[in-house]
DNA sequence: GCCGTTTTCGGCCCGACTGTTTTCAGTCG
């Protein structure tokens, strides 16, 4: 973007470290809580919290007040945060880095370095050979032991899986495990449950009649590579993938408790709990206690819980402390969008790019799905030299035997580094529906570049809009504030690119064009009859943006969305 | 530093685990 305002992700780094930086001095520990909040906040924000900052607007944020406003300005005008740069001064680079390791927090790093004058990773690593951190009370042989095996390893963890991955092993052994005969209820929770695009550890919460026959026939499943943990509630499993499950049998009278509990997000149990402390109640995994009487509540159903508390039931994908507490209260929690109410899909690829099926093979699966229409959108590269008149004949053939499934000609056309899209306007005209997409060169004005393509009147909808991979390759630097107002200004659609590592538009960014009115499909970007699924993961992402069917593009019938 | 159907001042989630101690501080999720 061309105003040169820090993004949301370098202003959110500097609150962090400067919560690190504090938190290492001992300042106040809930000052250091509010600016780590505020950093989660700015970084998970769609809108440029610099841009509101200067308006005197980022106030309006829950968790942001004129303090924190007044640094965001700073970091504008002056780079850095004031006191920040003063704090960097004080305590040397890689010390902030020793709380990375794990067992090591702020109280035991700021001794390592103030007592033992310890500023370095090598030095640190020479202190504990030499057996030098247990002249500290409090620290001994094992941490010494700890802080030599952290440093060796490699610095970043494995990375998140992808939901797409995880999710259907996930689901998978839950059924598994719901015919054992000693299983009684069984849900998955963590992240996973609230369809997270990436996951670390797949939970899962069930009750049973004999607890230790069904951890112990988790542990003997015949995909299982490793045994991290067994005993007679809990068990963790390694599959022959690297996927990790972690079973605890609960006690049934507090599985709605513990369930919640274990679902998270940990930013929405805290906010739930602070708001019972308010009212004179305390929230655990165990259950809820009236302070004054002492009572404890305790339920089998995560719905009394919530009802209980006085809210509404909360869905999991909306348990991030995104304002779904305050909605819950009010009656506000809206009707989610179900991936049963798709009507169709609106960006697919067959054999004639780089797909692997026929337009017969794909019309049948999406008829097979239930489906009213598909639009096959074959990149615009691969349709040269009289292979676009050829596969519209080819989908006009197939259109007939697939009735009445409505088989749109559909494209994929690449909008090239200077803005100008790679396929004429008389041949765009002939299609049913146009996704525009940037392939290449993401480094190169996109946002200028996505407008340009939005102005194009062919073109009906944007596809992967900031063009991230996860885990690999990082979103372009889209101004999707500037890209919901053209959608508005346009009539164009945005998609929620369902494929794994995509998942693009991401859960903020479609909540936000959503709420602004913007037309927002689901999509598969399948490549083949069995990615049409992805969709599955493509909803759960639009009920993460509390997108209800009426804002999902493709739940409308064919002639809802191009009347003619 | 933020926030308010008890508060504009005085609060700010809760419990388990670890390593180090003989009752607990620090860390973690």
């Amino acid at each position: 973007m061309a105003t040169g305002l820090p993004r949301n992700s370098d202003v959110a780094d500097q609150f962090e470290l400067l919560a690190d930086l504090l938190e290492l001095e001992d300042t106040d520990a809930f000052q250091v809580i509010a600016y780590r909040r505020a950093a989660g906040l700015i970084r998970e924000t769609p809108r440029p919290v610099a841009e509101l900052a200067l308006a005197g607007r980022a106030k309006e944020l829950p968790g942001i007040g004129a303090t924190i406003e007044g640094k965001i300005v700073q970091i504008v005008e002056k780079g850095e945060i004031e006191t920040l740069t003063r704090h960097r001064e004080r305590v040397p680079a890689e010390v902030v880095t020793f709380m990375k390791l794990p067992g090591l927090g702020p109280k035991t790093v700021r001794r390592i370095w103030q007592e033992l004058g310890i500023t370095t990773r090598d030095e640190l690593r020479a202190a504990a050979e030499q057996q030098q951190l247990r002249t500290l009370r409090g620290l001994g042989a094992k941490t010494e032991e700890n802080v030599i095996k952290a440093l060796a390893a490699k610095p970043a963890g494995p990375p998140r899986t992808l939901l797409g991955t995880a999710l259907p092993a996930l689901l998978a052994v839950v059924e598994v495990l719901r015919e054992h005969p000693a299983a009684d209820l069984v849900s998955e929770a963590g992240s996973a449950r609230r369809r997270r695009e990436t996951v670390r550890d797949l939970d899962i919460i069930a009750t049973a009649t004999d607890p230790k026959a069904l951890t112990e026939y988790l542990t003997t499943l015949p995909w299982v590579a490793e045994v991290a943990a067994r005993g007679p509630t809990k068990a963790t499993v390694v599959s022959h993938d690297g996927l990790r499950f972690d079973l605890r049998v609960v006690p049934p009278e507090s599985y709605g408790d513990l369930l919640q509990h274990f679902t998270g997000s940990k930013d929405h149990n805290v906010a739930l709990r602070e708001d019972a402390v308010r009212r004179g109640l305390s929230i655990s995994e165990y259950g809820v206690q009236n302070v004054e009487t002492k009572d404890v509540f305790q339920t089998r159903s995560e719905e009394e819980l919530y009802a209980f508390l006085g809210y509404q039931f909360i869905p999991p994908e909306l348990r991030e402390n995104r304002g779904e507490l305050v909605a819950a209260r009010d009656g506000g929690i809206p009707k989610l969008v179900e991936a049963s109410e798709l009507r169709g899909d609106l960006h697919t690829h067959t054999r004639w790019s780089d797909g692997r099926n026929t337009v017969e093979e794909m019309a049948t699966a999406a008829r097979e799905r239930g489906y009213a229409y598909l639009a096959i959108c074959d990149h615009s590269q691969r349709l040269r030299d009289g292979a676009l008149e050829a596969q519209a004949e080819e989908i006009e053939a197939v259109a007939e035997r697939v009735k009445p499934l409505k088989l749109l000609k559909g494209v994929e056309v690449n909008i090239r580094p200077d803005g100008s899209l790679d396929m004429d306007d008389e041949l765009l005209a002939g299609r049913d529906w146009v996704v525009a997409s940037l392939h290449s060169r993401f480094d190169r004005t996109p946002t200028e570049r996505l407008l340009a393509a939005m102005d194009n009147p062919h073109v009906d909808c944007i596809g992967h809009p900031t063009g991230r991979k996860i885990n690999k390759r990082p979103p372009a630097d889209v101004n999707v504030e500037r890209l919901i107002e053209a959608a508005l200004e346009t009539g164009t659609a945005l998609e929620i690119n369902s494929q794994p590592d995509r998942l693009d538009l991401n859960d903020a960014h479609a909540r936000a064009a959503a709420e602004a009115g913007v037309h927002v499909p689901v999509n598969s970007d399948g490549h083949g009859v069995e990615t049409l699924q992805f969709v599955e993961i493509g909803v759960a992402q639009a009920r993460r943006a509390w997108m209800t069917s009426d804002q999902v593009l493709n739940t409308r019938p064919w002639s809802r969305i191009r009347p003619r």
